[in-house]
DNA sequence: TTATTTAGGATTGTCGACAATCTATGTCTG
DNA sequence: CAGACATAGATTGTCGACAATCCTAAATAA
């Protein structure tokens, strides 16, 4: 991924891999003692390693009691795919009034691409996961907003990867997520930015509607 | 504020307000030497202090070569207050929605002491400046979504109002944005989210657009 | 038995020193 | 004179140990 500099960035990213896997289970603590003897070093790089974690959102931690996996309720992830759809509706309606040509086509390109990906292995489609991803992270660079940028791919995202096995969504039905792709890129490159933020509303919405029914549904118990 | 619990939590408590009241310069190195000798303590809790600033956006660290306070360029504060007015808009639209009867009665009540705070002091009203951010405080707490609490009151608004000396919107027509303010209430009262969503979206948008003017003046230099 | 208290152990916060790296100054060479 | 290079100083990253705090569990009392 990124190159690391120092000690405690290796850990960290190390660490923040093992806890979007699932490796380290939500609610589980993160003891520095058993850290320093699983990836050597002293304790310092990792409580800066944990630190980051915690910046990350990755991790909680409480003064002298240490630190633990984050652990969200369901309303927690509501919240959070609540701010996502709404950032990243606003994403696609900058990008289709900043993104340059170039891009555009190079995002034409990309949905060929996994075209010819879905029809190889039959709606199978692992590729598609990572290709969601890529197709999205490509939007939200095209809205050439660092900050906004910054908010969905290095916070929002990393939780809701963790919590991806949960909700079953997009890698469930490739080519209809495919088709409102394409209807995404055509509203850009005609340069309707309501369009494109409502169609990207309308495609990540079956998300927060799985999940708030889900919701509904364990809060019935 | 917050009563800290340990000595990196104070000395990253008084860092930050020093730096959000512009006593530490953009761009002012943050040395650990002369933090040590000036706040006490050794060299690891200040690390953790300006990790956690760092976590806050409001230093930037670059390994082997220390912290300095955030100098942001206009682009990227076009960047925040663009996002800014996207989530603040998402939360007052929510906020009709979820807001409960006596959470609306006590923000009309606040309005009220607005009003009189105004006529009292004939517009000066030195006190409208934090009135303004309790106003949108509580529209962000109505909103009942902790994570969109979290960015708009954790990290955009020490930036925004580390950067507010120099856009100098809001405190200049106290009375203009009290109507403002009633409007959107009174949108809220009605329950009318997109109404609600629209009044606030144009009550903030005035400080983008004087953000990007400048924006563009500058530039020509 | 249950609730409270009180050591004991374990974990986190802090400290001072050493190692690795960067920056600045001054020198040398073309 | 300009620019590359090397050395010296300062700064950051890392280490191991100590102090402060918390969690656990045994012991005591109601």
């Amino acid at each position: 991924m990124s190159e690391a500099q120092t000690l405690a960035e290796k850990v960290f990213s190390e660490l923040a891999t093992a806890i979007v896997r699932g490796e380290l289970a939500p609610g589980e603590k993160l003891s520095e003692q058993a850290l320093v003897t699983r990836y050597g070093g002293s304790r310092a790089p990792i409580r800066e390693a944990i630190q980051k974690l915690e910046a990350r959102n990755l991790v909680v931690r409480v003064p002298h009691a240490g630190a633990r996996v984050v652990s969200l309720s369901l309303e927690e992830l509501r919240d959070i795919y609540e701010v996502r759809l709404e950032l990243e509706s606003m994403a696609c309606r900058l990008a289709a009034e900043r993104m340059s040509d170039a891009d555009i086509s190079a995002l034409e390109k990309l949905l060929e691409e996994h075209a010819r990906s879905i029809e190889a292995d039959q709606g199978l489609s692992y590729y598609q996961k990572s290709g969601n991803l890529d197709f999205h992270y490509r939007i939200i660079e095209g809205s050439k907003n660092s900050r906004l940028h910054q908010m969905l791919c290095g916070d929002l995202y990393h939780i809701i990867r963790m919590y991806r096995y949960r909700t079953s969504t997009s890698s469930e039905r490739p080519l209809q997520a495919l088709k409102e792709h394409q209807g995404i890129v055509e509203a850009i490159k005609s340069r309707d930015p309501q369009l494109a933020e409502l169609l990207m509303r309308r495609h990540i919405q079956v998300s927060l509607t799985n999940l708030e029914t889900r919701l509904a549904h364990e809060a019935r118990h």
